[in-house]
DNA sequence: ACAAACCATAACCATTCGGTTATGGTTCGA
DNA sequence: TCGAACCATAACCGAATGGTTATGGTTTGT
């Protein structure tokens, strides 16, 4: 899996130009360089740094194919986030008295 | 509930310091200033800024006594980043639903 | 009463960030 | 073939960020 330094994925997520290129990844699938330079209001060079900033969070993955460059969005590469509230989660259920009904479905 | 603007939640947590300082916070509870300042291993003024971000977030509460101000993490304030998360994809879907249902034992 | 402790804010500094325009390398279409 | 399209990188810029030291306001202990 390679999972990225989960300092990454939180900074990559901290600016909403760069949510938004994610979450349009993630809504209409593989996008070239071109039409996510539409879709998010700022230069061609912008988002390329903003994809370049994804990637070394592993959030997103490209693909060349002649002069255009198709980007796709990795959602399993917010696991490190999750696991970072996943703390939070075995926290409350310890303080709630309900760790060992869940522990059993921690796992998948 | 009062959430805060989401991308001051992403933005409180994109910072280590910050991330550190709300995890202490969950872990060993209620501080002041000078207890995490002494964990924190920067400034004092520096603290108190970090505070002041993830205040801004809805992250931590504080409670002045006397001199020192006590600071908590406020765990559902966490609840925008999950709202983000929650578009992604079905196969995170039973993690998030239990952490929702410990984050809605935390506020009735 | 007063010195010390605690905290927040101000003032400052170096670095990072998010944006721009400029440029160059491939690749496609006519 | 050759101009145009697509993309990444470079160079640059102002603003924000994260840190520092300095300072001042309360509050506490002696």
């Amino acid at each position: 899996m390679a999972q990225a330094n989960p300092n990454f994925v939180f900074r990559a997520l901290a600016d909403p130009t760069r949510r938004a290129l994610f979450e349009e990844l993630t809504r209409q699938g593989e996008q070239t360089v071109h039409a996510l330079t539409r879709y998010a209001g700022v230069s061609q060079p912008a988002v390329s740094k903003h994809l370049t900033v994804l990637k070394r969070a592993h959030l997103v993955r490209h693909r060349r194919d002649g002069r255009q460059t198709h980007y796709r969005a990795e959602p399993a590469a917010l696991a490190p986030m999750l696991d970072w509230l996943d703390q939070y989660g075995a926290f409350w259920r310890e303080r709630f008295d309900r760790l060992e009904k869940v522990l059993e479905r921690m796992e998948p």
